[in-house]
DNA sequence: CCATCCACGTTTTTT
DNA sequence: ACGTGGATGG
């Protein structure tokens, strides 16, 4: 008995099938990351490829992590020899290595969406182009769909010579790439095309990792782009051992500049693949997938494929249609609330997903109303905060001097009296001679139009240099701790005093753990490797399946998830699909809606339900909504319609005041539930020695009470489950006379 | 040079 | 409804 007996006969073919390039097309829920790991092993172990010769790509870091957890477990020796890792993350790697190939330092900075929109302002301003017509998003959008297409700005400005407004952006593009250079920045999209570039450059580095990677496997294969595609060709071009995996119904990056083609056109590229069909699902039940499939069979451009499932046929689909936005999350947080006090699962078993962020403010206000522990994931980034920017502009001006936008940033933060006038000559001064804003700092005594203002500046070059000179002693996290004393910047936010200043200092000690935590988990730490890290975080990484909380995502963030119970609120045509799609010419863009909604059905293992609203208030709009067009797309005998919703509204809460304020009471950490604070001022009902009864196991006797940051930690010795820590607030524990 | 006020646009999705 | 960023006045 070996353990790919476990396989079906599809997923033993995708394994056993190691030489030559391969294509799985697996849908959704049909074991696609079992498939990978068994097929990592079965190379290691059977093959005897050595690990050190093995690539797998992903797309974000929780799914590389997940599949390194996998791997680890799978394979007995020598698992941490393979690379497993994001495209991103795999180019930093290699460009960290390299790229002073293509004439930029190996310690250079990334750029996120923030910094991007603080340059192109500042090349608008000087190119001289009006941000009312043109604006920066969309100059940028424009360039990063060049970049994920692998053109040039040489290039783009070919192609666009006969239209006006482009070729302004073929100016932004060339000035653009000109200032990353001379900051010895990247953009997330540059980290693509610049190994592309490094190896269409550098034939040595090329076959280097051509040697060294000589088997590859790539995730989520439809949501690769252009350039993505051609990195990883160029990576397989000596061998030729490449594995894609791949579903092309759920491709849902078109507008991040997703290529289709390339799963749809594996094989013309790769004329000897091997195709190989994964179509039995594990996940779900009957209805669920029925469902699905009647939905996505309305899409016209799509390889044949179609679903099937031993499971049960389950419940059916659940659909209610409500008042307003408010109605349909109470339903659905009273919904859940209900399902958990019935025992038929615990929070971490729910899911709610929507289209868009700002459909979340109004379950989370319920969730704290309801006291249900809960996890938001996206939204506001957490590194996208301004004192975490802050503080990461010091650590990166540390890091890198020729970053020009990290030593703006923070020249005047605290105030140091250094305002736009001195930043513009001392611009000037840089730019005359072709140096970095911070080398002309340095000699700001010479820079005659500075006057008095050079005295200013001293003092903060002078502490940087201090800085710099203590980076080959201290740690990252010391040096952090550093600059925070010395800034005053945590003093000053006290002085303060108001609740928003008490956040941010949370935010900055979170920030400070975080840089603790991963120096613990790297045996190098290094500043740069902490500030690559952040750059490369995304919002699903957070996720943990240990913390017993309901997710909150858009349909997006929910690729590759899967929960027991899923709701998909605001089915209404205008949100979901979105008005964008439903308005717009090409009628392929509501189809990538309606595979994000087959994403979205997918998700669900046994519960679906489905909600919307007749009126919603949308930027202080009051909007009314039809039904949207895929609920009509499910069959009607797969769905249960409920009566009306009567449940008696979620009782004696006062009415809920601004959404403001109750994040100001509740401004925790988001999870982290108001009656933290009111059981720690009325204390227990129970002490040490007392009888109690939780709901799940029953009666015990408290053993110890402990008194945590927010909470009691209540330790209890029970009869049946034995003994258990759980926080009070949580527990709901009921003393027993 | 800095603080305050008002107008505007923003929201579809994100590594 | 909300936050950002520009204009304005101190």
């Amino acid at each position: 008995m070996s353990i790919y007996d476990t396989l079906n006969h599809e997923q033993q073919t995708a394994v056993f099938h190691t030489e030559g390039p391969v294509l799985i097309l697996a849908g959704a829920g049909s074991g696609k990351t079992r498939v990978l790991t068994h097929r990592i092993a079965y190379l290691i172990e059977e093959k005897g490829v050595n690990p050190w010769n093995i690539m797998a790509i992903t797309f974000t870091n929780k799914a590389a992590g997940e599949m390194r957890e996998r791997v680890d477990k799978i394979v007995g020796f020598g698992s941490e020899s393979i690379w497993v890792s994001t495209f991103h993350s795999s180019c930093v790697r290699m460009l960290r290595r390299f790229i002073d190939r293509l004439g930029y330092d190996t310690n250079f900075t990334i750029y996120d969406t923030d910094d991007q929109k603080t340059l192109m302002k500042d090349i608008c301003k000087r190119l001289d182009i009006d941000t009312k017509v043109y604006k920066e998003r969309a100059i940028l959008a424009a360039i990063s769909s060049a970049k994920d297409e692998l053109i040039s700005p040489e290039e783009y400005e070919i192609n666009v010579m006969s239209d006006f407004s482009k070729r302004k952006i073929a100016l932004a593009y060339k000035e653009y790439q000109k200032e990353l250079k001379k900051n010895n920045a990247l953009d997330f999209d540059d980290l693509i095309v610049k190994t592309v570039e490094l190896f269409r450059a550098c034939p040595d580095v090329l076959e280097y990792f051509q040697d060294r990677f000589q088997y590859i496997m790539v995730d989520e294969y439809q949501d690769t782009n252009t350039a993505q595609f051609k990195f990883v060709s160029l990576l397989a071009d000596k061998y030729r051992n490449l594995c894609v995996v791949g579903d092309d119904d759920q491709s849902i990056y078109k507008f991040r500049g997703a290529n289709i083609g390339n799963i749809l056109g594996f094989e013309k590229v790769f004329p000897d693949a091997k195709v190989v069909r994964l179509e039995q699902n594990y996940r779900s039940t009957q209805n669920i997938l029925n469902a699905a499939n009647q939905v996505i069979q309305n899409n016209m451009e799509r390889k044949r494929k179609s679903l099937w499932t031993e499971n049960a046929e389950g419940e059916k689909l659940h659909f209610r249609q409500f008042m307003n936005a408010h109605e349909e999350a109470e339903y659905i947080v009273g919904d859940i609330s209900k399902k958990v006090r019935e025992h038929d699962g615990e929070y971490r078993d729910f899911a709610i997903l929507y289209r868009t962020n700002a459909q979340s403010r109004l379950f989370e206000e319920k969730f704290l109303m309801a006291n249900i522990p809960y996890k938001l994931v996206g939204g506001v980034n957490f590194y996208a905060r301004k004192e975490i920017k802050d503080l990461l502009a010091y650590l990166k001006t540390v890091d890198n001097a020729r970053d020009d936008l990290a030593v703006r940033r923070i020249i005047n933060v605290p105030k140091r009296g250094i305002g736009a006038t001195t930043l513009g000559r001392v611009q000037d001064y840089a730019a005359e001679r072709g140096m970095s804003f911070y080398d002309a700092l340095r000699e700001a005594d010479q820079i005659p139009s500075l006057g008095r203002a050079a005295s200013k500046v001293e003092p903060f070059v002078t502490f940087i240099q201090t800085l710099r000179s203590k980076l080959e002693y201290l740690s990252p996290s010391e040096l952090l701790k550093d600059i925070i004393e010395n800034t005053g910047y945590v003093e000053e936010l006290r002085a303060e005093g108001t609740e928003e200043a008490e956040a941010r200092i949370e935010n900055i000690d979170e920030l400070i753990t975080k840089v603790v935590t991963y120096e613990e988990e790297n045996e190098e730490p290094t500043l740069s490797g902490f500030l690559e890290e952040v750059a490369l975080v995304a919002d699903i990484d957070s996720v943990d399946g240990d913390d017993n909380q309901v997710l909150l995502m858009t349909l997006h963030s929910a690729k590759g998830l899967e929960f027991p119970y899923v709701y998909l609120a605001g089915m209404e045509d205008g949100i979901f699909p979105s008005y964008m799609t439903i308005t717009a010419d090409d009628p392929t863009e509501i189809e990538e809606e309606r595979r994000l909604c087959y994403v979205g059905i997918t998700r669900a293992m046994k519960d679906l339900t489905l909600t919307c609203a007749q009126q919603r208030m949308i930027r202080g709009e009051t909007q009314y909504n039809k039904v949207s067009r895929f609920i009509k797309e499910i069959p009607r005998d797969l769905v249960e319609l409920g009566r009306n919703f009567e449940e008696k509204k979620l009782k004696e809460i006062p009415l809920p005041t601004s959404y403001r304020q109750m994040k100001e009471a509740f401004k925790q950490p988001a999870f982290v539930p108001k009656q933290f604070e009111v059981k720690k001022a009325s204390g227990l009902d129970y002490g040490v020695g007392d009888t109690v009864k939780h709901m799940k196991f029953g009666v015990g006797v408290v053993t110890a009470i402990t008194e945590g940051g927010r909470d009691y930690e209540v330790t209890v010795n029970f009869d049946k489950a034995g003994i258990k820590k759980m926080f009070a607030s949580f527990a709901k524990l009921k003393k027993v006379q």
